[in-house]
DNA sequence: TATTCTATTATTAGTCT
DNA sequence: AAGACTAATAATAGAAT
């Protein structure tokens, strides 16, 4: 026989029938999602996360997809953090039990990593692998970033890179003054005297 | 009459048609995405953008979102930004046409913004704009940081805050090397000879 | 543009393999 | 645990309003 009424909206207790019902109605849902996308021409980003964790998702395919371009805007944060981390804490990043596509990318080195092969579910486990390997790391204060400054004489500047930003120190012949810049910006962001400098 | 046949899976031609499909479909999609979340005791984040870029948001209530963690945690950067563009560019970033969130929070000072109240559209559109907002801002060169470095003589350091954290400069007294450093990170991020940059 | 109606298709709970 | 069956409910295309 078929169901004898119609259903309550309230957790199905029973355990099995629970899990049956999720995997039914995930599908559905699923398909639902992909034909509002594909009939109305819109843009989709789904995210289910069972009971035990599992992850699944959809996207409407598109690079234009907002999710995807949420997560890729954050690609460039999450990359600097993958490459710091690895690099100078690798014990920490090591436990990868996410999905298949971040095993498989996960050849040993990091900086090979092209984050837009991910799926949404890839890198939201992995930035939550790296934001625990963060705080376990900052709590040890074992972080070292051996970045050198770099010295150009005849620029009479310095150069160095924190969070993959290219950051210079150089001195304002107008007004001898230090000046600190990041690449991207033409102005000084943080600016001093030299003579004060020069007398540490 | 009702429908002749089963629906095609393709994009509906016509522009009405399409509209109120999904607008049906759409109400639909979010019925099932609750149901699905109430029934099986399961997180789902759902986002839907129109074709205009209307967004629509659904997300099983509690903190432990997937989705809204995710925002969550970048929501250190968000504010950063926020903070930066407001203070050094604030017509770019003024035309907030966005969700009543977030407009209503939006009185004057964005210092004072508190992004978990903000829902994950909010966050998204919040984004998209800055993202705009610093493109234009980048472009025309007029981003100026007018944080000075603050040199305290005492301690033989300077210190400047940039995207919003705190690095400084000093000198290490065991091999007079000039240092780098954020304020989380209590080894050098950067060093390089103090003898090279005094003589610039 | 939004809501209602209704014939029809689509989904699915319970059951059985 | 995974799929097939089926009666029953649910969703919705097209039309009217």
């Amino acid at each position: 026989m078929a169901r004898r009424g119609k259903v309550q909206l309230k957790r199905i207790e029973n355990t099995q029938s629970r899990q049956v019902a999720f995997a039914k109605r995930r599908k559905g849902l699923f398909k639902k999602a992909h034909e509002l996308s594909v009939l109305c021409d819109v843009e989709v980003a789904l995210v289910v996360l069972s009971a035990t964790g599992k992850a699944y998702d959809f996207s409407s395919g598109n690079r234009h997809n907002i999710l995807y371009s949420y997560l890729q805007s954050s690609g460039f944060a999450l990359h600097t953090f993958m490459t710091f981390i690895y690099k100078y804490h690798p014990g920490c990043a090591a436990p990868w039990n996410g999905s298949n596509n971040l095993q498989s990318s996960h050849q040993g080195l990091f900086e090979s990593l092209n984050v837009e092969h991910f799926g949404a579910i890839d890198i939201i486990q992995l930035e939550q692998q790296l934001e625990i390997a963060l705080r376990h790391t900052r709590d040890l204060k074992v972080i070292k970033a051996d970045a050198a400054i770099h010295w150009q004489s005849s620029m009479k500047s310095a150069s160095f890179h924190v969070y993959g930003e290219a950051f210079s120190l150089f001195v304002d012949s107008n007004n001898n003054e230090l000046l600190v810049s990041i690449a991207w910006c033409f102005d000084k962001v943080a600016a001093g005297p030299v003579s004060q400098w020069a007398s540490l």
